[in-house]
DNA sequence: ATTATCTATAGATCTATAGATAATGC
DNA sequence: ATTATCTATAGATCTATAGATAATGC
């Protein structure tokens, strides 16, 4: 009804700086609980108190409520892996390999994201628009990058010829995994974990010839 | 306070039939919305409405309330993955291709469990017995069937020495990404993901002359 | 007497709204 | 006047308990 809602259907899309410094910083804490908790799990109350305010107050910054603070929080961080990933994946071309590691390194300097958690449990309590954005930022983050890897890999016919999108799935669940390995009693350190993960990625885990990339500097590129 | 509840401590680790006709009826439904949706998100009114009976109705069967109810939801699939990995994975020895394929088909004839939302947002919701309880049955019902297969396939020498929970993180992570393909937008059949996720976890994804299950009739095994 | 439901409700919690308050900037 | 909080609370929902009811089996 204020004018001020009209002129800003999609505040939640806003870059980083047209928020106020108190807005970011309820999203940070927002992103930490929802990310590790999901949606259902918390309560507009816990992200108050880790910010030492009352819960009301959160209405001042997203006046629309739960669900958009939880929209804005996804759709912030996965335009942050969009810009991550596409980076680092700039960065480390033309190699298969040295993209593949670039990306799983990425995901090691931030957050784990529990993928899987957020389309199964998530997406079902959010209103049919929130749902599709949050799917949409998901796919535009980090399936869109992998994409671009796989099918320029395939190009070269350095790669099966699956569907990229396909190959991005199993490489980001593998990624997933990892995280799911270190939160367990597994002793190995993420860079071992990383390595292994992008070696069973293009090779698979038979013990045989095939090239050994912490090893051996064969490139997965057509130069 | 009552003798019967002294006398039955864990009483939903009795066997399936030890339970009756309505109580399994209620554990069914239960399952289906806890692993579809998770822990929170489900009210004990959904799985009352679902059943076509009233809310409180469902003390009658699961006394302690919501969190023993998902606690026996949790073990009874775990324990029937359990015992299906291990026939899978019996039948199929000992060639390890086939064992991985019969566990990937275990898995496509069972609901979906996402297995990482389970661990990050169920678990901290729960007491901590709860939470002990769900993880240790996760770990037996899945991680152990899979220890035994790449630990087995190691001895032979088949697979390079990485420790066995690690490999079986890995292949369960692919197994999961096929259940998050099916509900996308991917048109390819669920025998088609689990043929080439058994493929990427033995050779990778890259092209070139390593042997090709589908086609070739190698086996990995020793004789 | 036992089994399996039901109604009714207490008590807790959660989202969201209304309106007050205090500080800052014009 | 604007910004950013607060208090207070309505209304919804959720878990859990108490006790009634109806059917079945001894």
């Amino acid at each position: 009804m204020y004018p001020e809602d009209e002129r800003r259907p999609e505040a939640e899309l806003q870059p980083d700086d047209a928020l106020s410094e108190a807005a970011r910083r309820v999203l940070d804490v927002a992103e930490r609980l929802f990310m590790e908790q999901g949606y259902a799990t918390v309560a507009l109350r816990d992200i108050a108190d880790a910010l030492g305010m009352r819960q009301a107050s959160l209405y001042y910054h997203f006046p629309a409520g739960k669900e958009q603070l939880y929209v804005a929080v996804v759709e912030r961080v996965f335009a942050r892996h969009r810009a991550g990933l596409e980076a680092a994946v700039q960065a480390a071309a033309p190699d298969l390999r040295d993209q593949l590691q670039a990306v799983a390194d990425w995901f090691g300097t931030q957050p784990p994201i529990n993928f899987l958690g957020m389309m199964y449990a998530d997406l079902p309590a959010l209103s049919a628009e929130g749902a599709r954005r949050v799917a949409r930022s998901a796919f535009r983050g980090v399936f869109g990058p992998l994409h671009e890897v796989f099918a320029a890999a395939q190009a070269r016919g350095l790669v099966r010829p699956l569907h990229p999108d396909l190959l991005a799935g199993f490489f980001i669940a593998l990624l997933d995994g990892i995280t799911f390995s270190l939160t367990q009693q597994s002793h190995l350190p993420r860079a071992t974990l990383t390595r292994e993960a992008v070696r069973l990625m293009l090779y698979g885990i038979v013990s045989g010839d095939e090239p050994v990339p912490s090893e051996q500097p064969e490139r997965f590129s057509e130069d």
